[in-house]
DNA sequence: GGCTCATATTTTTTT
DNA sequence: AATATGAGCC
């Protein structure tokens, strides 16, 4: 038996030992809050003799589920019965397919994906005959959403504006056609389980009894449902154990509140409240670097982070020309560090605010022939010949989803196109049935207002649907699958001889591969895991390789190098951020959390140009890096002191200034280039001027390298000489 | 009914 | 740049 409470510092030794009364843990980056809430799991099985299945931990992804499990397990020597562990999601759904008899659904619901959801609401737009050009439908779905996530229900939904006001006409529309779909949405799962505990107090009681103990970890990023529903499940015993850091909170556009850990300190009256603030994980310069980032967002309570692993190299900061510059950068730093044995290509990884810039970086690693593991971007369950499958089993497991029905209905083609489509509409609303009881009428051969081709295709498929109900059961989900995939031709539809459709049919055996390992599970099982895993959760982590992944999904990892790429303004912070109330400050936790990520070495990168829908655009480095002492810097950077041309510096001003005053005039003025005139790049070669002009202040010259072919330059960053 | 080509529109971040 | 939608043609 190991001893739980050795190799633990003193404040990690409190939060664990906590008895009788609930705690809140502040705990800064890398504080060890991991260990303290699997050593508090161990703690309560081993010293308090708490059966683990009356203890709830809740994490924020699967992954750390998984993980969870494992280590605590690890600590006490056995495996682990009955203990809930999961995210809130998870948790939530497994709750309202226990209690169905209280919700307006049957066990058997699906769970809706974000572009289920969209079709949904366009759908409820239609019913309405809303105009979706008036009112988008993401807008609609993002008001809709925040309203869930503060447990808003329709007939509460009160509107202060024309617009809101519509919004809540589509947001009852839309519950309906959920509940007619046997459908839950993500926000249901939390909005549902929340109210069902809020509002019937024998489910209540009945949960406040069985579990003894909740855990949640991220509690910044909870929302009004999920601390609804921690309040409830944890207001008779209060052992109620939240870890936690607001400097952190980085999902407050997903309704993430980090106002409820003061509603904690309410609601819990006399709530201990630990502060973990050792770090072990980075170096003091690293962490003095993050620091001075956060320490600038205004109205935070000031942390002290320390850590014993003094000094360290400084963090880089580079300046790339373009963003294949930046990742030619990334790549050949992380080449080299690997050469020299200084890292292994697995201990780095690569973070970005937009899922959109991993394209740059992949393009540098394919080129260098070098692996990397990819998180995000095309999710696998997104592809659109695997969400057609998973269509055709929600629909074999759940006829009545009409979303799903009507993704494959057509698909692959068999006949049936928007005319019949929409007869067969018409015509189920006539018998006040859903689309599926209609199909279901005409395969037993009900009379119906169909003849012909029409009909045929119809029967067919509903025949075909029929049959695979009646075996389903029986099956395994991979030899479901095999037989959806044989009867509907889909193999020869997906691989039409093209590159990109044998890609698609590997994924299609990559989905079967994976329904594999689920041998034994049954279809509903297997619908709800696919239905709730994120990207970090599916991180192979055997493979050697760089991580590339969006600085929010980097949140709770940690790699001895980090490098945070797109350093600009309009990137980091985001456009979209600026005119959001707690936008700015958002951006400046997230790059705080990338920053703390890092062990060992840091690079911050931003670049100087970067092609944005296409066009190539100047942009200008962050505004967080100006909080950054320049004693912890080095790179290609000039220190601010020292910089003679610096082309961005005045562009800021230009662009950053508050009156009507014209931006300052720059000096360029005239072009030190002519078009046919002979020059050198030290990069690109030889080649021949094509034309040179003056924008924004800066000499813009194109030219036509032999070797490197046409490049756009800026004649201050790039000094080309002329040779004749 | 289905396919092809042209136009529009897009990108924050995720369960 | 890449994808989604829509018009027009077979």
């Amino acid at each position: 038996m190991t001893d739980l409470l050795s190799g633990l510092n003193p404040q990690q030794r409190d939060a664990v030992t906590v008895d009788g009364s609930p705690a809140l843990v502040l705990a800064g980056p890398g504080s060890g809050k991991t260990r303290v809430l699997t050593h508090r799991v161990a703690w309560l099985i081993q010293a308090q003799e708490v059966v683990p299945h009356r203890i709830m931990a809740v994490t924020f992804t699967n992954k750390a589920a998984r993980e969870m499990r494992h280590r605590i397990e690890e600590l006490l020597g056995g495996r682990l019965r009955g203990l809930e562990i999961g995210t809130f999601h998870a948790i939530c759904a497994r709750i309202l397919r226990r209690e169905a008899d209280f919700i307006p659904l049957g066990p058997d619901y699906v769970i809706y994906d974000t572009p289920d959801q969209l079709s949904l609401v366009k759908q409820a737009l239609a019913d309405l005959n809303m105009d979706d050009k008036r009112f988008p439908p993401t807008r609609m779905h993002n008001m809709i959403s925040r309203a869930k996530n503060e447990l808003i229900e329709p007939e509460l939904y009160r509107s202060e504006s024309y617009f809101a006001e519509a919004a809540g006409r589509v947001y009852e529309r839309y519950m309906e056609l959920l509940v007619a779909n046997n459908a839950a949405d993500f926000d249901d799962l939390l909005m549902r389980t929340a109210l069902l505990l809020a509002e019937n107090a024998a489910v209540r009681e009945r949960y406040q009894r069985r579990y003894d103990h909740v855990l949640v970890d991220e509690f910044q990023d909870t929302n009004m449902a999920q601390y609804s529903l921690l309040r409830d499940l944890g207001s008779g015993h209060r052992n109620v154990f939240c870890v936690g850091d607001p400097d952190q909170s980085i999902y407050g556009w997903r309704g993430a509140d980090y106002r409820n850990v003061q509603r904690f300190e309410e609601n819990f009256t006399g709530a201990e409240t630990i502060l973990l603030e050792q770090n072990y994980r980075s170096t003091q310069v690293i962490l003095d670097v993050a620091m001075a980032v956060i320490d600038k967002a205004p109205g935070r309570k000031k942390k002290k982070l320390f850590t014993d692993r003094e000094g360290g190299p400084n963090v880089t900061l580079y300046e790339s020309y373009d963003e294949r510059d930046e990742a030619q950068f990334v790549v050949e730093t992380i080449a080299g560090l690997v050469a020299t044995a200084e890292a292994n290509p697995g201990d780095c990884a690569v973070m970005y605010r937009t899922n959109a810039q991993s394209r740059a970086l992949e393009d540098a690693f394919l080129r260098a022939g070098l692996p990397y593991k990819l998180v995000g971007a095309i999710r696998f369950y997104q592809r659109r010949e695997i969400k057609d499958l998973i269509a055709y089993l929600r629909v074999v497991y759940n006829p009545n989803d009409s979303v799903s029905l009507n993704r494959i209905i057509n698909v692959p083609t068999r006949g049936i196109g928007q005319k019949t489509l929409g007869n067969l509409k018409i015509w189920a609303e006539k018998r006040s049935g859903t689309l599926w009881e209609a199909l279901d009428a005409l395969a037993r051969g009900e009379d119906s207002p169909f003849t012909g081709r029409a009909l045929n295709a119809l029967r067919g498929f509903a025949q075909m649907v029929r049959g695979w109900r009646e075996v389903a059961r029986e099956l395994s989900v991979p030899e479901v699958l095999d037989l959806v995939i044989d009867e509907t031709g889909f193999h020869d539809a997906l691989d039409d001889g093209t590159e990109e459709g044998a890609e698609r049919w590997e994924n299609v055996v990559e989905l079967r591969n994976v329904a594999a390992e689920y041998e034994g599970l049954n279809l509903e099982t297997f619908l709800e895991e696919v239905a709730l895993v994120s990207d970090v959760d599916n991180l192979p982590d055997d493979a050697d390789a760089p991580t590339l992944l969006t600085l929010h999904s980097a949140k709770g990892l940690e790699f001895p190098l980090v490098f945070i790429v797109g350093l600009e303004e309009g990137l980091l912070p985001h456009q979209r951020s600026f005119d959001e109330p707690d936008g700015i400050d958002e951006e400046r936790r997230l790059l705080y959390v990338g920053m703390t990520r890092a062990q060992d070495r840091l690079f911050l990168l931003y670049a100087f140009r970067r092609t944005v829908w296409g066009d190539n655009a100047i942009s200008l480095p962050s505004r967080f890096l100006d909080d950054i002492p320049e004693e912890l810097l080095s790179g290609n950077v000039p220190l601010r002191s020292e910089r003679t041309t610096p082309a961005w510096a005045d562009y800021k001003r230009a662009i950053t200034w508050e009156s009507d005053a014209a931006p300052p005039q720059k000096a360029a003025q005239t072009t030190t280039y002519r078009p046919g005139q002979r020059v050198s790049h030290a990069k690109f070669g030889e080649g021949v001027v094509i034309e040179s002009r003056v924008t924004a202040g800066e000499e813009e010259v194109s030219v036509a390298f032999e070797e490197s072919g046409l490049k756009r330059l800026i004649a201050s960053m790039a000094p080309m000489q002329i040779l004749d």
